[in-house]
DNA sequence: TACCGCTTGTGAACGCATGCACAAAGTCGG
DNA sequence: CCGACTTTGTGCATGCGTTCACAAGCGGTA
């Protein structure tokens, strides 16, 4: 899994063996924003802005201001005092900092409801995420194209993700499949799983896993209905004071 | 514990005027395991599964046991030392505190690719969160049924909203539409939004977002690949040391 | 060149979340 | 009824992440 991009002797630049240095040190919760930044910078690069201080990029990404720059810190100083960032600039440092700087090729696995969104979405390979295989254990569906690519049995994971070199795979199958599938993905060198079933995943040190999990996105959205209303129950009807324990809620 | 005797006439149980009260001190991070624990302990009580350690539901939840344990004691202390936690009880607990007893309304609005498979996904009714209205611009969509469900043209959302009583708002437009979309379920009423599209909304106090956003999940991984890369380059070849940050970028 | 106003970068304080370790509280066998 | 054993619930320490506040640095201006 080396480097393939071979253009000089030094497979890295100073800048990059510097950036490299400090991405250890990059806590988990500035990684996710960085992602946010650098997809505000680049629409502003399309809009043809160049310059932009921290204030305004962090209304635009939704963030503190304070909280964005230090955020930035993390990744060097490269702004000018008195007057922002440069927009470019950014967005190639985060590139970098990210690993956006090469390809990484995503495999689909389940290509039910879901799976056809995520195969046909053009908002992933021009990102740097090029779907380059799909797979399911249905045999009517494996041959047929979904947004170009053609399905895959799934007994082909290990041969064909070896062969297109992916980086990621995207676990879409019904809950029951998917320990199984994210076996396989393992045993065919796959070190990154996104997962959208159900399902709490068991995967050895490195392999990491992120999941995307919407009941219990709605559930916690739930949760803030429920504490919503009561607040406004609490208010209107009038509040002892008193939670359980004698502890006193509010004043 | 849960003492306080009833002067409860009203909707709310004792248990429940308690339950509510804890509400508000229960940390965000600890909501989202709670929906995760629901899950696994309805996965066990459909199993026949009758009583749970925290050691065995940690790990069948993936985190750690006094974490779980923590946990559930923001809810209250529902368990039996010596023996664990009632499976049924735990379940009921956890569904009261995330107000599940309630069910939540959904409407879904872009019925592109993402939103034929919200639409079509049958996991959500079950789990308290019927999708009960579809919107899209689109005139040739608006009538034909997605999942059972007609689609209604997005300018009928503000009265189809308030008569079906929709909690939560999905947003599955492209991103340019999704601001526009977002205010007009926000004046509907709808005061949760789950978005899909690549764009930070911008909303009242009183409105709850969560975004899903695959691109920035997918760059976290990226992020994680490549830190990894390095540590093994760093390992076999060495640091050195050079601070040096020049502006250098690649042409 | 010297000054002024603006914005970055970051040290330090704070608050939240995690994990440990153990007393309290229960069960069970005898 | 007792004592050994099991598991919960939680005080406490630790670490991570956020926020504040301000000195340092830069461009513009006279
Ligand atoms: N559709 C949604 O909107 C939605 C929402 C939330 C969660 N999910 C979750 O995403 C997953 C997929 O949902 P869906 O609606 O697309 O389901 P689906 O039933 O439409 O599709 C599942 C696909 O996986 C394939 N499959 C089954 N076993 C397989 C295996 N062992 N290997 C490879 N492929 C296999 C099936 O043939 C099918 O094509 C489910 O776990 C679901 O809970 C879906
Ligand atoms: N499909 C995926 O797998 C995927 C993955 C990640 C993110 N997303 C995001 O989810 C969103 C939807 O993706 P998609 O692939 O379903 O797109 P899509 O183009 O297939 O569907 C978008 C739908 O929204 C409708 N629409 C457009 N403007 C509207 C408006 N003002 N009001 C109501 N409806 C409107 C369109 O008619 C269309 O039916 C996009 O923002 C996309 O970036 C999708």
């Amino acid at each position: 899994m080396a480097s393939q991009r071979g253009e000089g002797e030094t497979t890295t630049t100073p800048a990059e063996a510097a950036d490299k240095e400090r991405a250890r040190a990059i806590p988990e919760a500035a990684v996710a924003r960085l992602a946010v930044y650098l997809r505000v910078l680049s629409g502003m690069s399309e809009s043809g802005v160049t310059a932009v201080s921290s204030e305004e990029l962090s209304q635009a990404a939704g963030v503190n201001a304070a909280k964005l720059r230090k955020d930035l810190s993390y990744i060097g100083s490269y702004g000018t005092r008195g007057v922002g960032y440069d927009v470019e600039v950014l967005v190639s440092h985060i590139e970098r900092i990210l690993g956006l700087t090469r390809n990484h090729s995503v495999a689909v696995v389940g290509i039910g409801n879901l799976g056809h969104a995520l195969a046909n979405y053009g908002g992933f390979p021009g990102r740097g995420f090029p779907v380059t295989a799909l797979f399911d254990v249905d045999a009517d569906l494996v041959g047929i194209p979904v947004g170009g690519i053609p399905v895959n049995h799934i007994d082909e994971i290990t041969a064909i993700c070896r062969e297109r070199e992916v980086s990621i795979g995207v676990i879409a199958t019904p809950p029951p499949a998917a320990q199984s599938v994210c076996d396989r993905l393992v045993s065919a060198g796959v070190q990154c799983i996104l997962n959208f079933a159900p399902v709490v995943l068991q995967v050895p040190d490195n392999v990491e896993v992120r999941k995307v999990d919407l009941a219990v996105e709605m559930q916690i959205l739930s949760f803030h209905v429920a504490r919503r209303a009561d607040e406004a129950a609490s208010v209107s009807v009038g509040n002892n004071g008193l939670g359980v324990d004698g502890m006193v809620i509010r004043p």
